[in-house]
DNA sequence: CTCTTAACCTGGACGC
DNA sequence: TGCGTCCAGGTTAAGA
């Protein structure tokens, strides 16, 4: 489900009601996610106080003195703020209970998600190793240019390996790349500088404009307040096999490439 | 290194 | 109504 745009959504959601306050109690109903919710979260979050909720990838950190908890979502995931004692549902793994009563509870059918623990100033081997910010300074389309030389594998497995760039994933990735020019199935070390330009350009403003939106909403992504994201119906490509490409008019074609669902237009994209 | 593939898991949509 | 099949926004681990 989430994409950078998504779990930023997520991030702002959350921020207000956590930012500040305590923990006061870890529930864990289902332990078995993605990777075994470790017990040191229960040993050492409650009775802190969470600093900040930032977002470094697709993951959330909720920062303490004694460490952060990262969070991810996974395929699946969502995450809400909900009333005191608001019973639990299916999937409801677990819930991280503030002083007040107010709880984050985490939502997850495929469990893809993760709660872990990071120590004060470690960085998580899952963060080891993660690429530049796609809205930082750090990324600009001579970085990819540079990176790509030599690579053989798609363009859009290049886009969406999150070593490269975090944060793009397969909906972004189709839409960056229709708005570039660039056929999907490129080899990434044959794109030229300038159009690498216009792809991390691209990157940047279709992020940027989906977060504003609230993310996309195309099965049951919800934002932490319960409504929806907006920018499905900005999507260009993605999910439009056989519809009429909004720039020339062709259909959109689809295929599988590096095992995602892939959208392009093989007009307009070369 | 780089690249590809299988695997993790559940639910919804669809065809019969 | 029920059952089998396919598909889904992510990521790692293993193997070539």
């Amino acid at each position: 489900m989430p994409e950078l745009p998504e779990v930023e959504t997520t991030r702002r959601g959350i921020a207000a009601h956590l930012e500040g306050r305590r923990v006061r109690q870890v529930i864990v109903r289902r332990r078995d996610l993605r990777w075994p919710i470790p017990p040191v979260i229960g040993r050492k979050l409650p009775g802190q106080r969470i600093e900040r909720v930032s977002r470094r990838a697709k993951y959330l950190l909720l920062d303490t003195t004694a460490g952060s908890a990262l969070l991810h979502l996974g395929m699946s995931g969502s995450l809400r703020v909900l009333a005191p004692a608001t019973p639990a549902g299916k999937h409801d793994h677990y819930d991280l209970v503030l002083e007040g009563g107010h709880a984050l509870r985490f939502n997850d059918p495929r469990r893809f998600g993760c709660l872990l623990w990071q120590a004060p100033g470690q960085i998580h081997p899952l963060l080891a190793g993660l690429g530049p910010e796609p809205l930082s300074a750090d990324f600009d389309g001579d970085y990819l240019w540079y990176l790509s030389r030599g690579r053989r594998a798609a363009v859009k497995a290049f886009l969406m390996d999150q070593s490269v760039v975090v944060g793009v994933g397969n909906i972004y990735a189709s839409e960056a790349l229709f708005a570039s020019g660039i056929h999907p199935a490129r080899a990434a070390g044959r794109v030229s500088r300038e159009r690498y330009r216009r792809l991390a350009a691209a990157v940047q403003e279709i992020l940027a404009h989906a977060i504003e939106r609230g993310g996309t909403t195309l099965r049951d992504f919800l934002r932490p307040d319960g409504a929806p994201g907006y920018f499905e119906q900005e999507l260009r490509v993605y999910g439009r096999a056989g519809q009429a490409c909004r720039r020339c008019g062709g259909p959109v074609h689809s295929r599988v490439l590096g095992q995602r669902n892939t959208f392009f237009c093989p007009h307009c994209q070369h």
